[in-house]
DNA sequence: CTAGGGTTAG
C-alpha cells in the first residue's frame, strides 16, 4: 500500500484526543427510567410467541401480525416490538415507529433495552435523528447497538462533521462501528478515505477486522482500480482466516475482474467450496464480460444451468451483455426467450436496453427499434444511450441525431461526457467540435497527445469496434475521445494545479490496465492461500 | 430479534 495519506475523516490525533478524553457527545442524560416489567399471565405469553413466531416467517407481515396480536387481547413483549420495528425500519416507516413507540410507552415496554433499540434504529434509518437521540439518551448506558445504530443514524444524516463527533466520542465504538464509517466512505464515494480509515482501525488497535469490514475495503479498492492494494487485502482475508462467504467471494472476484486481473476472478472462484450462489456467480459472469471474454461468460452461464442454479434477473442482465459484447446476436435472443420462456422473468427495462444495444452494436438497426417499439415500458436513457454509441461507430449520423435527441429528453442531467467548470456544465461528445472554446481545445488536445507519446502511450486501436477499417480513422477516434476533450477543457479552463475530475470510466480503465498486465510478471503470481505470507504493510501487529 | 456489507453496464 502507499505511504499512508492523513484522512479527512479522523486523524490520529483525533482518535487520540478522544481516547485521552472519553466522553459521551451531547447532553447528559437522565438517569434510565427502569420500570418492573409486568406479570404476564401465562395465556398471553403463549399467544404472543405464536405471533412472533410468524412475525419472524414473514417479516413484511409483521406489523399487520402486531396488530393482530393487539387485537387478540395478548401482550406483546420485547420481541414483537423489536420485529415490528425492524421491519418499519426496513420499510422505512416513521409513522408507524412512533405509534409502535407510543403503544410501547403506555404498556411501559419503551424502557426495554431491545424496544430501545428497535426504536432508534427505526428513527434513525428513517431519518429522525432527533427522536433517535431521545431514546437514546433516556437508554442504556454502553449498549453497543444503540451506538452502532445511532451511527447509522448519522451516517445517513450525511453530516460529515456530526458523524466523524459522534464517532470520536463513541463509548462502545466495536468492529461495526468502524464498518459503518467505512461503508460510509464508500457509499460516498470517497474510496480512498475508506481505506485510510481502514488502516486507522487497524493501528487504533481497538477490535479486528471481520468479513464485512474486507466487503467494504475490497469494494473500494475495485473503485480504485488498485490490484496491488486488492491482492494485499486478499491475502490478509486468508491470512487471518475471515471466512470467504458469498458477499465477500463476490467482492474478490468482482475486485479482481474490475482490476482488469480475470485469472485472480477466476482463480477465486474455482476455490469457493460450497459456499456460492447466483451472486457469486454473476459477479463471475459479469467479471469475464468486462475482460472481453464473452465466450467464456456464455460458457460460464451453461455450466450453471446444467448445475441446477437458478440464473435471476442480473444473470440475464450479464449474459445478455455478454451477447452483446461478443457479437452474439443469435444467442443473446436465445437468452431473452429463454429468460422468459424457461425462468418465468419478465424483462425489466435493464434487459430490453441489453437486447437494443445487441442489435445495435451488430449494426441491426431495424431490429434495434423494432425492440425500442414493443417495449412495455418508456425506453430509458440507457436505450438512447445504445442507440447513439452504435450509431456514432457505425456512422448513421441521422439516427443518432434523433436518438441524440431523445437521450437529452430521457436524462437532461445525464451526459456521458461532461465536465463542471465553475459550476456551468459543458458536453463533449467524441469528435466533438461545437464548443465555444474549440480552437483552445484542440490546440491543448494536440500538446496532450504529444506529452503522452512522449511518455509511451501508443493509442490501442484493437478496442474500437470492428468496422471501421481505417487505422487512421480508429486513431484519431481515439484521440478525440470525449473525455480527453473534456480535460482538454478542464486543463485550459482551469488555474495550474486545480485537480479535475471526470467521471471514472471502469473499462478504459481496464483497458490501460491490461497492456501493462500482459507485459508484467503479475501474470504468474501466485495467488493467496490460506497460510499466505504475502507481504503486509499495514497490518503487522494484528 | 435490535447495529455494519455487493452484485448489470452504458
Amino acid at each position: 500500500m502507499p505511504p499512508p495519506t492523513v484522512p479527512f475523516f479522523l486523524t490520529s490525533t483525533t482518535l487520540a484526543a478522544a481516547a485521552a478524553k472519553p466522553q459521551r457527545p451531547g447532553p447528559p442524560s437522565p438517569p434510565a427510567q427502569q420500570q418492573q416489567p409486568r406479570e404476564a399471565r401465562d395465556g398471553s405469553r403463549d399467544a404472543c410467541a405464536s405471533y412472533t413466531a410468524r412475525m419472524r416467517l414473514n417479516p413484511q407481515l409483521a406489523l399487520r401480525l402486531f396488530d393482530h396480536l393487539l387485537r387478540s387481547g395478548a401482550d406483546p413483549d420485547h420481541v414483537a416490538y423489536a420485529l415490528a420495528l425492524g421491519r418499519c425500519a426496513r420499510g422505512r416507516d416513521r409513522r408507524a415507529a412512533a405509534q409502535l413507540h407510543s403503544h410501547a410507552a403506555k404498556r411501559g415496554a419503551a424502557s426495554h433495552r431491545r424496544v430501545c433499540n428497535g426504536l432508534i434504529h427505526a428513527y434513525a434509518v428513517c431519518g429522525s435523528l432527533l427522536d433517535a437521540r431521545k431514546v437514546f439518551d433516556r437508554g442504556h448506558e454502553g449498549d453497543a447497538v444503540a451506538w452502532n445504530s445511532l451511527l447509522r443514524g448519522y451516517a445517513a444524516a450525511g453530516d460529515v462533521n456530526a458523524l466523524r463527533e459522534f464517532f470520536v466520542g463513541m463509548q462502545a465504538r466495536d468492529t461495526v462501528s468502524w464498518n459503518t464509517i467505512i461503508a460510509w466512505c464508500v457509499e460516498n464515494g470517497e474510496y480512498e478515505e475508506a481505506i485510510a480509515v481502514f488502516r486507522e482501525m487497524l493501528a487504533s488497535m481497538e477490535c479486528l477486522p471481520d468479513r464485512v469490514t474486507l466487503v467494504s475495503v475490497i469494494s473500494a479498492i475495485t473503485y480504485l482500480g488498485a490490484l496491488a492494494q486488492g491482492l494485499w487485502a486478499h491475502a490478509y482475508v486468508c491470512r487471518k482466516g475471515i471466512e470467504v462467504e458469498e458477499r465477500l467471494s463476490s467482492a474478490l472476484i468482482n475486485m479482481y475482474s474490475k482490476c482488469g486481473c480475470i485469472e485472480g476472478a477466476v482463480h477465486v472462484f474455482e476455490n469457493l467450496g460450497a459456499q456460492m450462489n447466483v451472486d457469486t456467480w454473476n459477479a463471475m459472469l459479469a467479471g469475464f464480460t468486462a475482460n472481453g471474454c464473452s465466450e467464456k461468460a456464455l460458457e460460464l452461464f451453461a455450466r450453471m444451468e446444467i448445475t441446477g442454479l437458478v440464473p435471476n434477473k442480473i444473470t440475464f442482465n450479464t449474459v445478455l451483455n455478454a451477447c452483446s459484447h461478443g457479437g452474439f446476436v443469435e444467442e443473446g435472443m436465445g437468452c431473452f426467450e429463454r429468460m422468459t420462456k424457461v425462468y418465468g422473468i419478465e424483462p425489466d427495462i435493464a434487459h430490453y436496453g441489453c437486447m437494443v444495444d445487441l442489435f445495435c452494436r451488430a449494426g441491426l438497426f431495424d431490429k434495434a427499434e423494432k425492440m425500442i417499439q414493443m417495449m412495455p415500458m418508456k425506453p430509458d436513457a440507457a436505450v438512447w444511450k445504445a442507440l447513439v454509441g452504435a450509431c456514432k461507430t457505425h456512422r448513421n449520423f441521422e439516427l443518432g441525431r434523433k436518438a441524440g435527441h431523445m437521450l437529452i429528453e430521457a436524462a437532461p442531467n445525464d451526459h456521458a461526457g461532461s465536465i463542471e467548470i465553475d459550476g456551468v456544465i459543458h458536453e463533449f461528445i467524441s469528435g466533438d467540435k461545437s464548443h465555444s472554446s474549440k480552437e483552445d481545445i484542440y490546440e491543448m488536445l494536440s500538446e496532450m497527445c504529444q506529452q503522452l507519446k512522449v511518455a509511451g502511450y501508443v493509442p490501442d486501436t484493437s478496442h474500437v469496434l470492428l468496422d471501421i477499417d481505417d487505422e487512421d480513422v480508429k486513431e484519431s477516434s481515439l484521440a478525440l475521445h470525449s473525455e480527453k476533450l473534456a480535460i482538454a477543457f478542464g486543463l485550459i479552463s482551469t488555474a495550474p494545479g486545480t485537480p479535475i475530475r471526470i467521471a471514472k470510466n471502469l473499462r478504459r480503465r481496464i483497458m490501460l490496465l491490461r497492456g501493462f498486465l500482459e507485459s508484467s510478471a503479475l501474470t504468474s503470481t501466485r495467488w493467496p492461500a490460506a497460510d499466505s505470507s504475502y507481504p503486509a504493510p499495514v497490518d503487522n501487529k494484528l
